[in-house]
DNA sequence: GTGTAAAACGTAATTTTTACGATTTACAAC
DNA sequence: GTTGTAAATCGTAAAAATTACGTTTTACAC
């Protein structure tokens, strides 16, 4: 997912192309990283200072049901960032200090044909967390002698 | 984990043995599947009318850290259960109507091995949601012409 | 330019989780 | 068994995340 086809998403859909979603599609598009609720509408408030939540919630739902961003939650948040990789199914190393992710080319649900009995399978979840080379560095660089 | 290894957890650390963690306990066993603390105060509040959500929230942590159950997070709630299969790691086939849930003897992060670059791995989570066999039959049961 | 449905505002309600001073209780020592 | 004490619980409130909704504003088709 880039800029011009997250617009493109929205238009093709009959939905509005208003500033505060564009404003929302330029913040996706620079933090390459998962952002909670809350970050994004921090981020959003420094250009639109009176921005309601109702707004940022509203429209992160309808950015995840089109696809633009990809949504999961982890430590009691749900968090969002720009839809990665087109079309190919993939899963994320995510650093749970900043939300920075890598892609993993690699989706366990291959080796589970078969397997459940009487079992309905709607999703998977495969994540990996940890903590990024950038913010090892920044806790070195704090906790250092 | 069972009902006596539980409580043995429990003495072992030095922890006291209340009515009310013994109930709780007993409602892990009884119930073998993914409960949220809301669930879990009701459930107990059927012996413990006046019960705290205080008390519940606190136990909750407890008994994770403890390793008597497991927690885990979907469709914005904390959930958790009796923690199942000793000391063998595993994942869960999970019901997200009821919470139960089937092992899954798979383990995807033995195909990680050197993949990550620079990024310190702390903890994954791999799970299968879904719809079990009885809750299936619950909902035909309901729409069935 | 106008009309209209969608979007956003402003604010409050809901829901989940955490916090905390006061009270009660488990349990060890006597 | 009684007693002392730290831990556990209560009762209630605060905090945090999310959802809801009537009113106002705005994008956009005509």
């Amino acid at each position: 997912m880039n800029y011009r086809e997250a617009l493109d998403t929205l238009k093709r859909h009959g939905y509005k192309y208003t500033g505060k979603r564009e404003s929302m599609v330029q913040l996706f598009n620079r933090k390459d990283r998962y952002l909670t609720a809350k970050e994004v509408l921090e981020e959003m408030q420094k250009e639109y200072p009176g921005l309601s939540v109702d707004t940022v919630y509203r429209n992160l739902s309808l950015f995840e049901e089109l696809g633009i961003v990809e949504g999961t939650e982890w430590e009691g948040e749900r968090r969002y960032r720009f839809h990665c990789g087109g079309d190919h199914h993939h899963h994320h190393l995510i650093c749970t200090e900043c939300g920075r992710t890598k892609q993993l080319n690699l989706c366990p649900m291959n080796a589970i044909l078969g397997e459940p009995e009487g079992f309905e399978i709607t999703g998977h979840k495969f994540e990996i967390y940890g903590t990024c080379s950038h913010c090892q560095e920044q806790t070195e660089a704090k906790g250092g002698s």
